[in-house]
DNA sequence: CTGTTAGCGCTTTCAT
DNA sequence: ATGAAAGCGCTAACAG
């Protein structure tokens, strides 16, 4: 491996030792004044401090929590990545929770393989995190969730793999999805397409789900052509609303099954100058503001995280008992031209 | 069902102890196959790794680290929160260079307050982080920046510290508000407004400049009145435009020194009515598909941190030599109504 | 009150 | 090729 000694001084990091000897005390000492210890001399400890201060040590926290056993005082957050706003609030919701309990979180991103999700966790349980916050990229790693319920706390977010029983908070995607379906169902539309990201993942299974059910519900036909999966991002899917609004005969409305998709269907509006009606999954900054009408899931996607995160630190507490499942509550709201 | 035993003292941690009793040689072997070492037997290496696959071993990077001196392989992004998307496309950029080099992130956030960073970056310190990436929330830490320096690598993003000498990652700030202003003044408008976030850091700074250059420029009469700053998010923004909006006489354009002042801006316009020239600093999602004229200063925002991150682990890596200064290139773009 | 000692889990000579 | 032993920086008995 390399060797890099930066800057002036020696290898060596500046330890307690080191503190010790210009304090003219023992080790111990230096330890009792850092962690607060009562029995401790006024005179000592003013001298210590005056010390630490000068040198300015600071404690190596790989050691204390080595030598204390558990608890390294992180959690991490499992996600695709924090590009995505909806990433990015949760990460926020999560963050605020941590930090109240004193907690530094960690960042792990998946890039949306199940290769990349299972080197994640690995690290992360070799790291010895107090807690995982995890929004599932695959379904594949059933094994690695199971190592990690028994050595550390672990709360889903977002998503809940099959046959696994851990704490989770999520949102009722099925019949938010069904309600604004039928939202557009309601205005007069007939041929209602849907746009779609990840398939193999459950918030969009529940979406289409309730997208089928509300069709069904008011006796309309499921016509294949008219749903698009598997678009991963505003790129893919403003292409695929390109087509579905060319086909024959074209929706007169679709449905956009999270934020990624609206951006792309709202690109592909603009770019055909093909209007539809839209209604979609997740909230826009400024949807309010938008040229053309627009329907929306809406809930509070920070309550994701700090919902989770919540969970999470009453695990971490001690908190025994079965999973827990949080639902975050969502609402509709349409926009007007 | 699931035990929920957690934190129950008695229960040790899984060592390397475990491993080679269960695969019948010592803990040196063990770490030998763990590291893949040359120097191991076939034969055992497979009883070694057998027992580490039934037991679920995985190695303690605290352990691992202490033992064999420095690197944690961690970076730390210190940043006033990740809600924003300034910021979370800083993370994004921050993130793919450092797993690229094999690190995992850690977040800091300062809620934007001097007491909260100084927490933070001592806490990182602590933890003996590689590498420092700082988008700084105040002045006032100079000792700690130095200290930073000393035992690990670091690079300001965003910001630069006075008085400091390190590496960092910019912006334009002044050139490119002083264009979006130009731009303005050649649209005809005499009264222009600034509306502005925080002023006591950098990039406001330079945006307020370049704003004043190009009134001056233009022999246009700088009036404090038409200049609203300290406006920390989207709501404080709207409220102050809407009062700026409402002056006698009126502004005919104004100006956003960044995207939370654009958002609250064009809330403001919404709710009043009353329309203005806008210009902004930093690009919006949506801003193609908005119903109003818009001249914004866009670049790519993953961009710094991409840069700044590959400065920090050039330090990382060993590369000696002075600061280095990376400025990430702005356009100008004006969007038609 | 303070120092000495042992050892957290791991890696690394040094023997064999 | 493998094991024994020392020690990374720190804390927790145990003495005194």
């Amino acid at each position: 491996m390399q060797h890099h000694r930066r800057h002036t001084g020696s290898d060596r990091e500046l330890t307690m030792r080191d503190v010790a000897r210009r304090a003219g005390v023992s080790a111990s000492t230096v330890s009792r004044v850092v962690n607060d210890d009562r029995y401790v001399g006024a005179a000592t400890k003013l001298r210590v401090e005056r010390a630490i201060e000068e040198l300015g040590f600071q404690p190596n926290r790989l050691a204390q929590r080595l030598r204390h056993g558990r608890a390294t005082e992180t959690v991490a957050l499992v996600i695709e990545d924090v590009a995505n706003p909806f990433y990015s609030a949760i990460a926020e919701g999560v963050d605020s929770v941590a930090r109240a309990n004193r907690h530094m979180l960690i960042l792990g991103t998946t890039r949306r393989t199940a290769q990349e999700e299972r080197h994640v966790l690995e690290e992360l349980l070799r790291r010895r995190v107090d807690g995982f916050l995890i929004v599932p990229s695959s379904q594949q790693h059933l094994d690695l969730y199971d190592r990690i319920a028994r050595s550390a706390s672990m709360v889903f977010v977002d998503r809940r793999p099959p046959g696994i029983e851990a704490d989770a908070v999520v949102l009722d995607n099925r019949g938010s999805a069904r309600r604004a379906v039928e939202h557009l169902i309601g205005a007069g539309h007939r041929r209602i397409a849907y746009l779609g990201g990840a398939s193999t993942v459950h918030p969009g299974k529940g979406r289409l789900a309730g997208y089928r059910r509300a069709l069904a519900g008011a006796g309309l036909p499921a016509d294949d052509r008219l749903v698009r999966l598997g678009n991963h991002d505003a790129a893919a899917a403003r292409d695929a609303a390109v087509e579905l609004l060319a086909a024959d005969p074209a929706p007169t409305a679709v449905f956009a099954d999270n934020n990624r998709m609206t951006v792309g269907l709202l690109n592909a509006i603009r770019r055909t100058g093909h209007r539809v009606a839209v209604a979609g999954f997740d909230d826009l900054e400024l949807a309010e503001l938008l040229s053309l009408p627009l329907t929306l899931v809406t809930y509070d996607p920070t309550a994701l995280g700090r919902r989770a995160a919540e969970l999470l630190f009453a695990r971490i507490n001690g908190a025994a008992g079965p999973p827990r499942r949080i639902t975050v509550p969502t609402t509709m709201i349409t926009h007007e031209a």
